[in-house]
DNA sequence: TATAATGGTGACAGGAGTTGTCATAAATAT
DNA sequence: ATATTTATGACAACTCCTGTCACCATTATA
C-alpha cells in the first residue's frame, strides 16, 4: 500500500482503536515498525493527538478526540448540521458534558470560506426557538446514566405535595418546550411516570440498600406511552375542535395520538383519560376559548364550569 | 513537499477554489500537470466528488459536495453535534434543500466504533422534542433568499379574513413549537409583521411593476423587536402568577421580556400589549386557571368574562 | 475549417522519498 | 535482572513518484 493511503487507514485505525502498539500496528499494515512509528509521527504533526508509554503495558494511546477523516458534505448539508447545534444554544443545559459550541466553532472554523460566507449570511436570518427557561436540570448526566446502564437513581424531587426522595429508574430524558423530562420507573407508584428534571433538587445513584434494578431495556423513549398501566379509572375524551383550536392542540405534546383531523382543517380529540388529570384538561380546553366543544366527558365540562366560577368570583370581589 | 502532504493540501485547495484547472494547480503546487492529474484522480478515489470538462474554459469542478478536512471531536462533541442533527427530524419542512438525515448517517458511517456505540446506546434514550405538524411550510427557501438578499416577495395569505395577496420582504424565518414563522416588512401595513409560513399558500419573488425593496440590511431575528413601530393603541398588561402560572408562562414566547420572577417561584406579567391583542390574552389567561389573576386592564377582564359567558351558553344550551 | 485550450492516457527513465535493518538508548512493569 | 515498549539515527535498497514526451479527444472561437 502506498504511504498516502496507508496514512488515511491509519487515522481511521487508529481511531477504532484507541489503545494499541507500533507492533500490532506493523502486522496489520505488513509493513516494519520502524514505518509505523516515522507513520505515528507525521498522524501526530497533522493534528491526531497522540500520546505514547514506554514500558510493559506501554503503547500509544489515542487522547480523547477522535479524528473524522474528511468526509464529504454538501453545502446545503453542512449549513444544516451547523443550524441544528446551533439550535442547542438555547439550551441552558444539556447532558453532554461539552458545549456545543466547541464544537460548532471547530466545525465553523474547518469550513472553506465560501460555505462560511453562506452561514454568516444565514446566522441572523434563521433560526429554531426552545423558550429559554429559568430553572436548571443540572442532574441530566446521572439520569441518562442511569438509563443506558439500568440503575436505580435516587432523586429529591419537589412535587406539589412537596420535596420527597423517591427511587426511580430512568428510560430516557428528553427536552420539550426548553423543559427536561425524565420518564422514569418509580419504586414508590410501582409503575413509569414522567418527571421534571428542573425539579429534582438532587439525583445520586442509589447504591446501597435499595430498590434492585428492573430490566426496563426494551424500554425506551419511543415506546414507553404502550407500556403505561391502566390501573385508574378513565373517561373518555371527546373535544370537537375549529381549525385554530387543531393548530393550538399540535403543539401539545400528549395530544398526538389523541388528535384527529377532518379535511377542512377542523378536528376533533379522542381518546382515553385519567379522571385525576380531568382538572388539567378543564385548564386546557378553557385556554382554548370558543375554539372547542367538550362532547364527553360530562365531569370535564363540570369542572370547567367551576373553573369558570372561581374566576368570575375572584374579579368580581376583588 | 511530499506527496501525502499534498494530497491533503490538494483537497483543501480545491474546495477553496471550486473551479481551476490542472495548469493553475501544477503552478501553484510546483509540480507537473501530469501529478496533478494523478492526484487528482486520487482524490477522486477518495471520495471528493471531482467533474471535468474538455476544451477552452473547460476546466475542474467540485460538485456540490465539499471535503471537510479530518477534524478533531472528543466524543462528547460528536455526540452533541448527532443529536442536534438527531432533532431536526421532528421538523416536516426546513429551509434547507436537503434532508438532515443525510448529512447525519454520513456523520455515524464515519464515526469511529465506540463513539458509533455510544450514540446506538443513547439514540433512545435522548430526544430533543418539537411538536410534528399537519401543515406544511413549503415556501421557506424562497422566504430565506429574500431575508438574505432583500428581496420583495409575494405571498397570498391565510389570515383570519381569508386570503389575500400581501408584499413582504422577510427579514428571516424562525422555527417555534414546530411552526414556521416569518417576521416581514409588510407593505400593505408600513411595518414589520410576523407571518405563519404555514398559512401562505403561495410565495414568489415579486419581480415586477411592484415595491421596491427597502433596506433592512441592519434588522434581523436578534434585533427586529425594538423597530416595532407602536402605533396601535396600547394596554398595560399586569397579570399576577402562581409558580404553576409562572412556569407556564415560561413556555410562551412572547412572555419572555413581559415575566417577572418573585423570589418564591412566583411571579407577575408586566408590559405594553395592543389594544386588538385583548382576546388572544383572554384566552390565555383563562388557560391558565386559578393560577393566574389579572391587575390590568380592565378591558382584559371584561373580554374573559365576555368569553366564559359564551363557553357557559354553549354547554347550557347543547 | 483551422486553431488553441483543455482534459486524458500510456510509456519510461531518473531520482526523490520511503522502507527495512541494525544499533543504541531510555523508561518501566514484573 | 529481564522483557517489553517507545524513540532515534544511519544507511543501503528499492519502491513508487515525478517529469517528459507522444498522442488522442473534445470543444469554443476565430
Amino acid at each position: 500500500m502506498p504511504k498516502s493511503k496507508r496514512l488515511l487507514a491509519l487515522m481511521m485505525t487508529v481511531n477504532r482503536k484507541r489503545k494499541f502498539t507500533v507492533k500490532e500496528l506493523a502486522q496489520e499494515f505488513e509493513v516494519s515498525s520502524r514505518t509505523i512509528l516515522r507513520d505515528l509521527q507525521e498522524l501526530s504533526e497533522l493534528g491526531v493527538p497522540l500520546y505514547s508509554e514506554v514500558g510493559p503495558h506501554g503503547g500509544y494511546q489515542v487522547l480523547n478526540e477522535r479524528i473524522l477523516p474528511p468526509i464529504a458534505f454538501t453545502e446545503e448539508e453542512a449549513i444544516a448540521i451547523f443550524f441544528a447545534c446551533h439550535a442547542l444554544r438555547h439550551y441552558a443545559c444539556l447532558p453532554f458534558k461539552t458545549e456545543a459550541s466547541s464544537a460548532l466553532s471547530k466545525f465553523y472554523n474547518y469550513m472553506s470560506g465560501d460555505v462560511r460566507d453562506r452561514i454568516d449570511q444565514m446566522k441572523n436570518r434563521v433560526d429554531f426557538i426552545t423558550p429559554s427557561r429559568h430553572s436548571e436540570s443540572p442532574h441530566l448526566s446521572i439520569l441518562l446514566d442511569g438509563a443506558i446502564d439500568q440503575k436505580v437513581i435516587l432523586i429529591e424531587y419537589e412535587s406539589r405535595e412537596g420535596i420527597a426522595s423517591r427511587e426511580i429508574q430512568p428510560i430516557g430524558i428528553y427536552a420539550s418546550n426548553g423543559l427536561w423530562y425524565c420518564p422514569a420507573y418509580c419504586f414508590l407508584r410501582g409503575d413509569i411516570r414522567v418527571f421534571r428534571c428542573d425539579r429534582m433538587h438532587s439525583a445520586v445513584h442509589a447504591s446501597d440498600s435499595s430498590s434492585k434494578p428492573i430490566d426496563l431495556r426494551h424500554v425506551h423513549l419511543g415506546n414507553r406511552e404502550a407500556l403505561n398501566k391502566a390501573e385508574e379509572e378513565e373517561a373518555i375524551l371527546h373535544v370537537e375542535l375549529s381549525k385554530e383550536g387543531v393548530q393550538k392542540c399540535e403543539a401539545e405534546l400528549w395530544a398526538g395520538s389523541k388528535l384527529h383531523f377532518n379535511n377542512d382543517g377542523t378536528g376533533w380529540l379522542e381518546g382515553n383519560i385519567g379522571k385525576s388529570d380531568i382538572p388539567f384538561f378543564a385548564k386546557f380546553v378553557l385556554g382554548l376559548g370558543n375554539e372547542a366543544t367538550v362532547k364527553s366527558p360530562p365531569q370535564l365540562v363540570d369542572a370547567m364550569k367551576e373553573m369558570m366560577a372561581k374566576i368570575m368570583a375572584k374579579y368580581n370581589f376583588e
